[in-house]
DNA sequence: CCATCGCTTCGGCCTTCGTCGAAGCATCCG
DNA sequence: CGGATGCTTCGACGAAGGCCGAAGCGATGG
């Protein structure tokens, strides 16, 4: 019935991931936006023709989907699934015994803010999840999440689209390990959910050619306080201070 | 602050599984019990030193831990952080076009019921899973699941050790899209102590050198109606037909 | 104490595969 | 229609790494 998931395919999909240059194509396809297969050359560090090979493996794996547009190709992650599959992958790189830091200047933007296909990570999520769970919003854990009654009443008013999730009784909302801080953010629909609210909102814009986020003065303050002053919150506020978006 | 998770470290990590021999030796402890050296080298189907230098990879990034004992080596997965990514990967295979179905004959064991690492997969664990969300215990979606009230409470009569997530307000409980079904099964602490209580109960025994489970007839019995005959429930009951054992 | 067993290290063979140069198509523009 | 751009295919080179034979080391057991 089913393609059996044995540890030769297991193996085949990782060496798929495994070569430096697929990583750094898959990395730069985890900002969510699709890329051309030259400029993926150039995020990979390596010619045209040997991306070309490397791309063409990714699709056949159903890993990526191309689509093409006149002269050009485009890329992007075939979907949620990939990218969780990447970030749970990154997550394991910590694992060993941390030996090598090799914390890069230009890093420093990516770990404020960055997008994660379709949703938020970095200090940024992180800080944000971190309030939505101190004001009983969402409860977060290892295990996963869920979004409670008081937190559905407040996405609703908020105007988020969590579609379909708000038939659902209960419904659970993913939460990533953050690889950069080692914290939770929050991802799922209600993570995609978010990041478009913050996008339109213009509370962070994205940086050209990189995954990271600027978060706007707007966005500052609308995290730090205005969030919850946009619409009537009747909940407790056992963290009043708000949160550190390290500006 | 935090080892850097950048495309190389992560084309490491991937690179490590991305072998077969590797793959074959982390599928293996899959199974959730510490194997030797030797054993793995079975199951790997390589030499004892090929497989020892393997091994040496494995535990140098923290996916695997060795403990001596005589003169024996025993090795076991790091975490189950370890299982989960692994479980991930699997289920990345049928991303791809499925083109190459090589059911083997001796996967059917597998398929009806297995270990994964500190819970139960295969029909087996999905059927129960359906049956348990059927009657409102749980709340399954592919971002996750969550207890509910009801579920707590039925989950405390039936002698379930919780561990702190009955401390935690709406528990949630991991559920992974298991290969063989395609369908969801429970895991995280819900499923660990699920598997302690159906191994506890002899409703399934493990099959040596494997990690196919054996259905027990207890069992059958037990999860086909007796799971809820044994205490009182005053839920719904949607679907009374119980599940399918395919034994 | 010697034989056996289990695991590890060392050295060298060999396959695999990532890489780029050159050439071949397709598309767009003037 | 010709030149430029973007992507792909082909072929050969070369480094990386998996593999095993041989030998070494520690533990067990008679």
């Amino acid at each position: 019935m089913t393609s059996l998931a044995s540890p030769v395919t297991l193996a085949a999909t990782a060496s798929l991931i495994g070569d430096v240059a697929r990583a750094n194509i898959l990395c730069a396809l985890t900002g969510g936006r699709a890329l051309s297969a030259g400029e993926l050359a150039f995020h990979a560090c390596v010619s045209a023709q040997t991306t070309s090979g490397h791309l063409a493996k990714l699709v056949d794996a159903g890993l990526i989907v191309g689509i093409k547009q006149g002269r050009h190709r485009y890329f992007r992650l075939a979907g949620p699934r990939v990218a969780e599959i990447l970030e749970t992958l990154m997550g394991a790189a910590d694992l060993g015994p941390a030996r090598h830091r090799p914390v890069g200047p230009r890093d420093e933007a990516l770990r404020r803010a960055r997008s994660c296909y379709d949703h938020m990570a970095g200090r940024f999520a992180v800080d944000l999840a971190e309030l939505l769970e101190a004001r009983g919003m969402v409860v977060l854990s290892d295990e996963g999440g869920s979004i409670t009654d008081l937190g559905m009443a407040f996405f609703d008013r908020l105007g988020l689209a969590l579609g379909e999730a708000a038939g659902r009784r209960r419904p659970p909302c993913r939460c990533c390990l953050d690889w950069s801080e080692r914290r939770y953010h929050i991802g799922g629909r209600l993570g995609a959910a978010l990041f478009a609210h913050a996008e339109g909102e213009a509370w962070v814009v994205r940086v050209k050619e990189s995954r990271a986020l600027r978060v706007t003065r707007k966005g500052e303050e609308a995290v730090a306080g205005g969030l919850f002053a946009c619409v009537a919150v009747d909940a407790p506020v056992p963290r009043p201070e708000g949160i550190r978006t390290s500006a």
